[in-house]
DNA sequence: CCGGAATGTTACCGATCGGTATCTAGTGAT
DNA sequence: ATCACTAGATACCGATCGGTAACATTCCGG
């Protein structure tokens, strides 16, 4: 087996520049290793180290790594809800606004984020049947998609449900596309696409910027 | 951190019962214990002992894990060439048909499959940069792409690139989502949805059996 | 029947895995 | 100054990782 990238950690270095208490070095440590090596791809010992502390300071905080996992799940989790409320914040009480603003959220993440969803890719990893992160994933993900459903339903979709599952799909789909095949693969497409299926379900395409508007 | 399953490996027992040669028992207990346990989750030593045999016999057929891991990648790439040819064969010179047919045999999978696409899924495991096997994947992925806009462009779709590109992404979008929440979640309305946006690009719909032509 | 190749067996290598015990050093509040 | 709590340091545990050396055995073609 080829050895793993060892270039320098700079996130890491960036957790142990803040001064914050080694609980929180540690999560931040966890949050970025995880993210760019995999859940399996990293040890304790690593995330001890980039968190500037050691690996029974970790162990005190955390019961096992599979805590530290949960934990890591759990905060990816509220990282959502708060760009759940920047793109309510963005369109308030406007529900196509909000949803046109979700698709381009998403075509943002897919872009800038070269390793797809963290959750959808923690549940690849856990294979172990009944591990607990699983189910923290599936909340999560039906939690997306109903509201993502309550959207569509207030903007009037025809078949609010159906739109929903149907964004999901393209969503999941382009993270992992993004992942295999790059930026310039089937994900490029990914915004005209999910506008053109959020407009086939009778929602009015929204006002371009720029563009005035037909009347 | 929890124990990996021990239950029985069923699909390793049939490998070794098929009375072939070692390189072929290797090779076949290597794709179920990849598949089932991720390849990060599964030691040289567990592929040769499911296979039968010893680490020894497997090291003097492949030379290291990761030589492993590319048969692996390309058996799955050689699967999804088969399955190609049933389609073809199934609806002949008929591009719209075969569209169709590709489309529920992706459903097949989908279902059928908890674990989602190997391919997909080993580009999330390998996350050392440059690893052999992510050009492995990215070739079959741009080749399975390639191929379904070669069918939406002979099916007579207005923009078959981009038909091609949407259903490369609910495709992909589905199947990590059946992963996720499971067959009831957003990937059950899969057929649905794509049918839909195939129809969208101007292509007609199947005749559904069992209903009688409007003609 | 013989000889070479393929396979099996066992033991081993250094490294890393998740997790723990023990002891010391610092810290803040009273 | 004291005391309890937090954190650091180091060594260790058994298990497993990918990979190899050495030798015994089996098998098959000539």
């Amino acid at each position: 087996m080829a050895k793993e990238n060892s270039k320098q950690e700079l996130g890491a270095l960036v957790a142990q520049a803040c001064v914050q208490r080694p609980r929180e070095r540690i999560v931040a440590s966890a949050q970025d290793l995880f993210h760019r090596h995999g859940i399996r791809g990293v040890g304790v010992d690593a995330i001890a180290e980039a968190a500037g502390t050691n690996k029974m300071t970790l162990y005190r905080h955390f019961g096992s790594k599979d805590d530290l996992i949960l934990e890591y799940l759990n905060y990816k989790g509220k990282k959502s809800d708060e760009i759940w409320a920047e793109i309510e914040g963005e369109s308030p009480n406007d529900p196509a606004g909000q949803l046109y603003g979700f698709v381009e959220k998403a075509a943002k993440f897919i872009t800038e984020d070269e390793r797809g969803c963290d959750l959808a890719n923690a549940a690849v990893e856990l294979t172990e049947q009944g591990h607990p992160g699983l189910r923290v994933i599936e909340e999560f993900k039906v939690r997306q998609r109903d509201r993502l459903a309550g959207l569509c339903q207030a903007a009037g979709a025809s078949q609010p449900g159906l739109l929903a599952d149907a964004l999901v799909l393209l969503i999941e789909g382009a993270r992992v596309s993004r992942r295999s095949v790059g930026t310039e693969g089937p994900s490029a497409n990914f915004v005209r696409t999910s506008e053109a299926v959020i407009a086939s379900f009778g929602i009015p395409p929204k006002d371009r910027p720029g563009r005035a508007p037909s009347v």
